[in-house]
DNA sequence: CGCCCTATTGAGATTCATCAACTGCGGTGG
DNA sequence: CCACCGCAGTTGATGAATCTCAATAGGGCG
C-alpha cells in the first residue's frame, strides 16, 4: 500500500511560509472574530488570514501548539502517522471548524491543506488573555464539537463494517455540503485519504463504492464527485441495514 | 453474543437516586473544587459527592446535561449504542478524569459505574456563572484530554489488530494505575467490556490474552488481575512488532 | 503521445466474527 | 458438606469480511 510519509519536515513553522496577513505575537486584536459566531458554520470572518497550498502542512505533530485555527474555504485534515507507519485521518475539517485548540505544548496531530485554503489564525496567547465570557464559551463549544465528533468517530470504527462506513461517511459529506439527493456531492479528498480516514484500505473503499454504484445507491461522475441517488436505501445500509 | 442492552431506562434523573449530598441547584458554591487541580489526577477534592453502585447509570445518552462529574474513586464507563445494538465503550474513566463536559442540551453517551463509585458533581449552571479563568482555563484542560484520549481511541481502532489493541490496553492501564512490571494490574471492567471498548468480541480479547499468557508476556493470576512479565515485550506487540 | 498518478479490478491469504460447547468459580440451598 | 445453578470466561471449528499483492484502467499534463 502506498503510505503517504509526512509531506513535510516535522519541525518548526510549517506554518509561516504562506502567511498573507501580518499576526501580532501579542494576539489577535480587535479585528479578529476568531471566537465570534463559534457556532455558525457559515459566517464571514475578519481578521488575520493565511493561505495554504495544496498539501501544504498547516502545523506538523510535536510542532509547538502557538495558534489556533479556523477553516475559512477549502478543506483541511487532521492526522497522524502510527508508528506502523500508517496513517490515520482523525478529520476533515470544512468551513466553519475550528482545530488546533488542544491546550497543551504540543500539536498531537498533523493539520494538513487538502487543496487550496484559507485559514483564520490565532495565536494562543490571545485565547489566554482575552477573557470576555462570551469568547471562553465559544472556545468550550468549539472544543467540545471536537470531541463529540472524535467519539463519533470512534463509534463507527469500534463495529462497523466496510459498506457502513463508506455509506455513513458520505451521508455526512452531504450533510456538511448541504446536498440533497441527485445532486452531486463534492469529495473534497482523494479514495487513500478516505480510507485513512474510515480505516479501511483503498481497495476496500474502491470495492465499496462501487458496489453502492451497482446497487443503484450511488453514481460516480468523476473521481471527485458522487450523486446520492437513493438517499433513503444509503441510509439504510449505513445503518447495518444492507 | 451477548449484547447489554442499556440499563436503565433511558429518560430522566438517572443520577439522583443515590445523590449523598444536597446539589444546589444555583451552583456549587465555595466548598466544592471542581475545578481545582484541573491538571492534577491525585487531589483531594472537596465539595457534593455522589455515590453510585455496581452497574448504576449516572446518565443516560439523551439525558439533559444538568451536570457535569469526576471521578474521586471507582471507575466510569462511557458508552453508546449503536443502531445495530452493539455497544462501543468510549472511555473508561480512572479517579482524577472528568466527564459529561459536553457543552450541549442533553448528553451524547451514556456513563455507567463500573463498581462501587463516588463522583464528584458539579451542576452546568456553575459552570457558566464562574468567570473566573482558572476554573475556565481548568475545563478547558479537560475537555482537551478528553478529545486527545478520544483522537488516541479513534487511531488505535483505526490500523492496529487484535493483539496490538489488548496489548495497547494493558500498558494504558498499568500507566494509570503507576503499576511496574510483574506487579499485579488490577482490570478495573470485565472481558466484554474490554472487548467493546477496543471494538473486539469477546472472544477474540480471550483468545488474544491466552496468546500473551502463552508467549510469556503476562500472566493471569485471576479474572480481574494480569500480570504483566515482559514489558518491553508487551510494547512491541503494541507497536505491530509481534 | 506518453508519462505519472490515482483509481479500479482480480485472486489468494489472513484475520477476526460467529456459533457452539465447555470450564471454573461463587453463591444458594438442601 | 455437597449438589446445583448461574454467570463470566475460555476454547474449538468454521466461514465471512477484509487485507495484501498484483495487474489494469483512466485522466491530467507536459
Amino acid at each position: 500500500m502506498l503510505q503517504i510519509k509526512a509531506t513535510s519536515s516535522s519541525s518548526g513553522k510549517s506554518a509561516a511560509t504562506a502567511a498573507v496577513a501580518s499576526d501580532r505575537p501579542s494576539g489577535c486584536t480587535e479585528g479578529c472574530t476568531f471566537f465570534q459566531s463559534g457556532a455558525c458554520k457559515t459566517t464571514e470572518l475578519r481578521g488575520p488570514r493565511t493561505k495554504f497550498a495544496r498539501r501544504q502542512p498547516v502545523y506538523s505533530e510535536g510542532d509547538a501548539a502557538t495558534h489556533c485555527y479556523r477553516v475559512v474555504e477549502g478543506a483541511v485534515r487532521l492526522s497522524r502517522i502510527l508508528s506502523d507507519g500508517h496513517r490515520q485521518i482523525l478529520d476533515i475539517l470544512m468551513p466553519g471548524d475550528s482545530f488546533g485548540l488542544e491546550v497543551a505544548d504540543y500539536f498531537t496531530a498533523t493539520a494538513e491543506a487538502v487543496g487550496e485554503v484559507v485559514l483564520l489564525r490565532c495565536p494562543r496567547a490571545c485565547i489566554e488573555r482575552r477573557s470576555e465570557t462570551d469568547h471562553r464559551r465559544d472556545l468550550l463549544v468549539m472544543l467540545s464539537r471536537s470531541l463529540t465528533a472524535a467519539q463519533d468517530h470512534v463509534a463507527m470504527l469500534g463495529h462497523q463494517g466496510a459498506k457502513e462506513r463508506v455509506a455513513a461517511f458520505l451521508i455526512k459529506l452531504a450533510h456538511a455540503q448541504n446536498c440533497g439527493a441527485n445532486q452531486p456531492l463534492d469529495l473534497p479528498i482523494g479514495r487513500q485519504d478516505i480510507a485513512d480516514y474510515l480505516g479501511l484500505t483503498i481497495e476496500t473503499t474502491c470495492r465499496t463504492m462501487t458496489d453502492l454504484k451497482i446497487s443503484q445507491i450511488i453514481s460516480i461522475p468523476n473521481r471527485s464527485q458522487v450523486v446520492i441517488r437513493n438517499f433513503s436505501r444509503l441510509e439504510a445500509v449505513a445503518e447495518g441495514d444492507a
